[in-house]
DNA sequence: ACGATGATGAAC
DNA sequence: TTCATCATCGTA
């Protein structure tokens, strides 16, 4: 299987973010390599965007957002929850993708919320601020083939009502039906 | 549908 | 020190 190099991941992140549905998340514990398929992303894109841990400015907490693409930002919300996002676009522009769904191609479990999916997987700030790759224990590979073209539905992010009229409605969000 | 949950960041 | 949160689960 192609690793997805670390270039797709430094371009604009509403392109990644639709484009990273169906391809595969592989995740190494000890010897063995559990990998999943993404099937729900949202954007998160810049310094205007009000919904973005980023729209005030860079903090200790989001300085992941504005490192270099392929980065991994894993934060903790709810005082419960560790939520995975990869960096996009260049170092200085924060921007990240959420993860919120993924169906596991070993037994095909779909996980679909953010939360659940990094605790099925045992994702929490361990990773926070480590890179994309095999060395990392956590990488992303490009689907098999294009059989058929993936039927994509967009809509507002969740759970984000705050961020005011224009931002809690951009179709940010991306699903891939299945 | 709604409230409880709960640690951390960031604002006051 | 106080408030709000890029959810989820339990109870209705």
């Amino acid at each position: 299987m192609k690793i997805v190099p670390r270039s797709f991941f430094d371009r604009p992140t509403l392109s990644v973010a639709r484009e990273l549905l169906g391809c595969q998340l592989a995740l190494r514990q000890n010897d063995t390599v559990r990998r999943f398929i993404i099937t729900e992303t949202e954007a998160y894109d810049g310094f205007s965007d009000l919904a973005s841990h980023a729209s005030r400015g860079k903090t200790k907490r989001n300085e992941i957002m504005f490192r270099e693409a392929g980065h991994l930002y894993v934060y903790f919300t709810y005082g419960i929850h560790w939520l995975l996002n990869i960096v996009t676009g260049p170092a200085g522009y924060p921007a990240a993708v959420l993860i919120r769904g993924a169906k596991s191609v070993d037994d095909l479990v779909h996980y679909t919320g953010p939360a659940k999916f990094t605790k099925a997987l045992g994702i929490t700030g361990a990773f926070n601020g480590q890179v994309l790759s095999r060395q990392a224990g956590l990488w992303i590979e490009a689907p098999k083939s294009n059989q058929t073209e993936p039927t994509i539905i967009t809509s507002p992010r969740i759970g984000i009502d705050y961020a005011g009229p224009i931002w809690s409605q951009v179709q940010y969000r991306f699903v891939l039906r299945m």
